[in-house]
DNA sequence: CGTAGCTTTGATGTAGGTCAAGAAATGTGG
DNA sequence: CCACATTTCTTGACCTACATCAAAGCTACG
């Protein structure tokens, strides 16, 4: 069933994919690939890399510093497409690395390409998936760049969350989370013994419980007002200004 | 002169541009209009805002956060194309701003997509322009979330004397900079004090000169050591790996 | 059941923030 | 071309959020 794919979910709750577009969405996913946690997708300086959809496990991608520390900067979840752009570039520019033991599927450039001649549509909808993917790198800019490391860690657990529900993978109650504390860390621009320390104090406030691999929300309402945080960047307001494409 | 506009310079660094292609992007340009300094082009929120090609002058895109801070995410100089995003999404998801007096080209949504249809390769260049814009967020957010106060801000400096160059705005001593202490704060995530004294630490050093609207370059090859710069995220390693487009 | 990677906590250091105030520029109207 | 206002720049004194270092206690899995 294509409609199960956590990619046809994410896409759906933005345009209703028709029967035969499922089926074009279904043949991208013919190459399955799985790979170890800790292995990488994609590596900086690597030539002729290809897309993936990642079906299931958690991936991050990340930029290393010639001082051997690494700015994480975006994870991603079931349903996202990864390394789109590496589809453009003759090299990525970055990392891409299993957090867990991932299930991908691998896109070869010309599939994607007929894929989007023959539904324009899924073209359009993969192109809004993209644009939301970079409002969400501003975002943790604008968040690293001005926020409180409280707020920062807030605001990327509850982001989070709000992918993980598109999918199916989050309730109102909290979701699993594979990321260990040196990633947030990453992740956030803060050390590691740092973010433990904001974790315990969203705890102790009762806001929000990071332990043993899951997300719990103490008081989600409470927590967003603390914060100040706003989804609309996830939102986009809707559908697209018109359905035609590029093509 | 089509080929005299600062975006066919651009485009033309990275794909020879034929007659009839130049003759699409004049086509662009026909709708002129200007703004003065500090005016908005666009803002958080606006519906079906356009998109523009900036012809002169200097830009700044940014957020504003509830309490009154605000982060800059990128600036944009002749040649960039302003709110390609915003012709996908309904509303704005940011500000855009005039930094100096500007011109601007305004395109309709309609006018873009079909100049891309007639001239497919237009549409790789333009989309390759904007992916590049994608790379040099995510610089941004490698340079806040993990580099210090003074590689960053000369990370800036030196990134924009690179674009500027693409266009002939900067030669190898330097460049007419308009930014105020202040915004250069608002895009490094620091205050304006502290910026002050980081430009007197690389003038102190001989390093380059940041004063009365102009960054003059001390010692060029000294400063790229010094602060690890590398401008592999701003090559993007020769032309697409392919020049077929999504058509 | 041992060892390697995580998490937790305390003690101490520092980059960069905030406040304040004066000096240069820059702009505006006359 | 000058006088005044406004924005920018510059510097000093002080403060705080987060980093770093160090050392236990956990977990988990080979």
């Amino acid at each position: 069933m294509a409609q199960d794919s956590p990619l046809a979910r994410k896409l759906s709750a933005f345009i209703r994919l028709s029967e035969p577009e499922l089926t074009v969405l279904t043949g991208l996913h013919r190459r399955r690939r799985s790979f170890r946690a800790g292995g990488d997708l994609v590596h900086q300086g690597q030539a002729d890399s290809s897309a993936y959809i990642l079906a299931s496990g958690w991936v991050a991608s990340y930029k290393l510093l010639p001082d051997g520390t690494r700015q994480i900067v975006d994870f991603h979840i079931p349903g996202d497409f990864l390394g789109l752009r590496s589809i453009l570039f003759r090299t990525a520019d970055h990392n891409i690395e299993a957090v867990t033991n991932i299930e991908v599927s691998e896109v070869q450039a010309n599939d994607l390409l007929s894929a989007f001649s023959t539904s324009p549509r899924l073209a359009t909808a993969v192109l809004w998936a993209a644009s939301r993917d970079e409002a969400m790198v501003v975002e943790h800019l604008v968040g690293i760049g001005r926020r409180s490391a409280f707020e920062r860690t807030a605001h990327l657990l509850l982001e989070l969350g709000a992918r993980l529900k598109l999918v199916g993978l989050a309730s109102t109650a909290g979701y699993a989370c594979p990321l260990s504390q040196y990633m947030l860390a990453d992740a956030l621009g803060l050390s590691a013994v740092h973010i433990n320390r904001v974790l315990r104090e969203l705890r102790e406030e009762g806001l929000l419980t990071f332990q043993r691999g899951r997300v719990i929300f103490g008081d989600f309402d409470r927590l967003v007002a603390r914060v100040g945080y706003d989804k609309a960047y996830l939102d986009h307001d809707g559908p697209l200004l018109r359905e035609t494409t590029l093509a």
